[in-house]
DNA sequence: AATGAATGAGTCTTCATTCAT
DNA sequence: AATGAATGAAGACTCATTCAT
């Protein structure tokens, strides 16, 4: 298995360029601008080249995409397996997730393209790394609170919680406030851990002490 | 103040009409994907008329993010004035928010593509209103410290952390997950304000109890 | 008769409010490139009014190239009643074309886009009044010839020949040389008038001198 | 050297089937009035390929002219080289000038669209071949002098006077005259070389025969 | 296998003309 | 009579995709 195109003889550092090129062009000009002869330009190859790598437009898009969730996955885990305990693994993530796209902020982009061009009509094969990732959170969290360290919260809410606030935190305030991606990111990611209520506040109301959820 | 247009005389009605269906373009095939023809078939008006009231189709596009974020703002701001206390506050503009965008999915839709499209180049006009709004939400930030309900924290990031998460919620959690924009905005929020951890881990450790933000 | 639009009632300042902008916008955009709005614009009326006044912009054009020709006959004929004897009239007459065009750059380009934009497809009304203006010069050169003052020309082919050197002049000597219109028109009538043979050379070809035309 | 895109690999035979068919639409319909399609649907080519060869109906233009001109150089240079003495060339190249826009008539069209569409914005390239032809030209008429076969003219001035006068020849005396340009030219050439004074009239006032400029 | 020339459907925008007020 | 809002046909230019070399 060669790569998209089955038995074709294919180089993967031709492969590599093209993709690289692609995550440069989709982030600067978003999908519908880029025009795949730039790509090619860029990659030194020809526009059929692409073509034959790649089926199609949107296909040459989804690979960007995964390419770069490949990225982004591998220095998050990296970054969890440095350390011990669940908040210290989370606090680890939060900050690698928040570095990666400072220090790539093309591919940020091409996460915030794939989010507007395609609303969640992504592939199943990116669905199911999408999953992969969740459950891994979901036991550093499971994890915790066995251990104690944290207290017994919905672990799949949560997961999407810190998620959502993550990704948030790179989009909307990374480009919004003066602060960087990494900064807000530290700060969020702590006040997420601690809250924002007073010692008092939390004495007082215990029933939000306990974390329900209804209403 | 007839509009962007200055003197023109203008129908409002019409010109509403075309900004609905602009949201709907542009919510369902993106700014690029949409075909002014088709607003203007949508809104029953010809394609020359949509040009007479908004100048160019980006101009239309403003406009329609305009309205929206007018109409976000009402919503969130009617709801904390219905309550009473920072925690409630934040709570009713949060639910708010998120009920906002699940009763309007179309308008998410749009602000995503906003970001897509020009990332951070919205006019002048548009930072301002979201200034204010920033704004108004420290205000509340900064009450609840003042009466002991919330923890001193900075309200700069606090109020950005809030907005990354709820942004985060509804664009990320809504459509990465089986539950609703709502369901997730309340259980984020509530965790925001009390955080995840457990009293014990709280008490063990205090500083981080007082929210420093160092490494 | 009041204009074009017979019974109707006109406004004698409002319809050259209009001619005049034109002469304006046609010169300087061009027939295709001039927007009907902008001439309302700058005569100070409505775009209904316009076409209230002349029917199409075709029309339009049309009676803005003949308001032009007018002025221009005017000033040819004026110039010639002020001075006695044919060589002096045909100066007279070059001069003030000359004169005309320079100080009406405007109304040069008008001239220019007449025949790019028309060929020769000039209305009726036109060609009557170029018809009437060649007579009268030929009766110039006739007197010429009957005084002596001029050798036996065809005085058909020479007022025509007259008129292409000016005309040529005004448009291609205008603005490819770095001499004015009028200074290069004064040189190239003179040198018509007297021709840019030596002495000898006449002399010695007498087939020449006697004007003939056949080859 | 392939032509304006540089490096791109060209199907000479398809650019100047794009060129021929431009000189037809740009001549019959104007520039303006020239669809690109048009163009493309004669040439036998698609609308894409057009703007391969050509980057911009702008330039299609240029090229389009730029083409003319040569043709035009050829047969004028090709007509002075047949003859000897500097009259004889003056009225072959005048001939050959007016048989050029006779026998091509589209050729003149696209002249005067030149002069009507872009005053005299030519690009540079024009120019020099411009001004190349106007050198030309000169030198012929100081060979003339030297040989005593002319009086002693300024020889700037004149050769404008005679390109006026075929220009004004060709585009007002051919299309307002029921003459022929070629009749038209040969009897305006001679009439210009000769002079329409009498001989008494030239003896009696020797300051015109002197070729005085002064007013 | 690699290329890039060719294509034509698709899109934004303009503007002459009409007509209701 | 005067206006200018509304219209939609028209036209320049782009670009994803194909396919002959």
């Amino acid at each position: 298995m060669a790569g998209p195109n089955g038995s074709l003889s294919e180089d993967p550092g031709k492969r590599q360029a093209i993709l690289e090129q692609s995550i440069r062009c989709f982030a600067e000009l978003g999908f519908r601008g880029t025009d795949v002869q730039q790509i090619a330009d860029r990659a030194g190859v020809g526009k059929g080249t692409v073509y034959r790598y790649f089926h199609s437009k949107e296909d040459l898009f989804w690979a960007t995409t995964l390419d770069v969730f490949w990225r982004l996955e591998k220095v998050t885990n990296e970054a969890q397996e440095r350390v011990e305990g669940a908040c210290a693994k989370i606090r680890a993530a939060a900050l690698a997730y928040a570095e990666f796209f400072e220090s790539n902020p093309l591919c940020l982009e091409v996460f915030i393209q794939e989010r507007a061009e395609f609303r969640g009509d992504a592939p199943e094969l990116h669905r199911e790394y999408h999953k992969k990732l969740i459950a891994r959170f979901e036991q550093v969290l499971q994890d915790g609170i066995a251990s104690g360290e944290l207290r017994s919260v919905d672990t799949y809410k949560t997961v999407h919680a810190i998620g959502s606030l993550l990704y948030g935190t790179v989009v909307f305030g990374g480009h919004l406030t003066e602060l960087s991606p990494i900064e807000m990111a530290k700060h969020n990611i702590d006040t997420f851990l601690r809250g924002i209520r007073s010692k008092e506040s939390l004495a007082a109301e215990t029933e939000f002490v306990t974390g329900s959820r209804e209403q």
